[in-house]
DNA sequence: CTGAATTTTCAGAAATAACTGAAATTACCG
DNA sequence: CGGTAATTTCAGTTATTTCTGAAAATTCAG
């Protein structure tokens, strides 16, 4: 499979774009493939876009599975896995900003509860900073779980609606109107 | 010098998630010492802590600068270059948030525009899904830059406000009330 | 069941990234 | 300035990650 201009240049930036991510060359590639194609692909068509090793495609589409950024889909009549990414693009972002989540910030939360458990260790700066990041990681991942908890539509509204809302804010609340959670 | 047990692991820890993190492991050794530090660390303090050599030091230490989350700090009567994060963790927050956006988006936003420019390519699908894609990146760094804008107080208590908010867009807005910007 | 098609696994090779010590450069005290 | 302390650079080494081809395992049509 010989793939036109746009999507070769896409796919060679999400390439080179993987390192910076989180990801290798051939695991970017690969999504991006599929990102832009209207219809599943087979791994050997992958295969033969990248030009890659059969088990290289393998191992990578594992990896995006894993990620839940691609799916399996299976073509009638064709015996072979094809695999494509969720339409949606909110999908996408929300599983992206979970699954980023998961891995790179939860161990870190958990880490950080357990030192604090571990109780007083002599040291009141190291201690109090400890505290400070933990809670602003649950601030942060607390006012994550609340956003992605609205429908689409409403959620564009706000993220459209902008500073404005801080605006709004003033108007009906009180300091921390909301700590009964 | 030997560090405490609570710093140990810390540090430790920063230095596993490193990898996540897209950063090495001394490098989130390096920052999670000077962020439990009350008081800034010269290059051979650090180096003896981490058990690295003097010239990975000096790398890592470039980087965490090239990041703008170490600064350099000069210490009456000392010579050496001394280390510190900065106190203020919505500040180290921006930060983060503002280079990995400079790294990891920035330049994706800017490939996309490129290939929305070169005009129609045969494809429908994929310049379709090229588009959504900058559409969706401009939204969401567009919010993220909104909400940077306001003081922090404000955006505490927006944060804390949660999904609440949604009602209050309600109330208020008519769909995409903000497109004049 | 059987066997061909397909996918996965994995040991070793290739490529990349991280780290070190020595040398070069820079900073600054007297 | 001169000289020493401090930092940076960089070539070579070590460690890690990625990739491949071959073999093993799985799937499924007949």
């Amino acid at each position: 499979m010989k793939i036109p201009p746009l999507q070769q240049e896409f796919v060679l930036h999400f390439g080179e774009m993987g390192s910076r991510w989180g990801i290798n060359r051939t695991v970017g590639q690969i999504y991006a493939l599929l990102f832009l194609s209207a219809d599943a692909l087979n791994a050997d068509q992958i295969t033969e876009a990248l030009g890659i090793s059969r088990s290289n495609a393998s191992m990578g589409l594992k990896e995006l599975q894993a990620w839940r950024l691609v799916r399996l889909k299976h073509v009638p009549g064709d015996r072979k896995d094809h695999f494509t990414t969720p339409d949606d693009l909110w999908e996408i972002v929300r599983i992206l900003i979970e699954e980023r989540k998961k891995r790179e910030i939860d161990p870190t939360l958990t880490k950080l509860r357990a030192l604090e458990m571990q109780g007083p260790a002599g040291d009141d700066y190291s201690e109090a900073r400890i505290s400070e990041l933990r809670e602003m990681i649950e601030m942060m991942t607390g006012f994550y779980e609340d956003m992605a908890r609205l429908e689409t539509e409403k959620l564009v509204r706000l993220m459209t609606y902008g500073s404005r809302i801080a605006g709004l804010i003033d108007k009906v609340g009180g300091v921390f109107p909301s700590k009964n959670r």
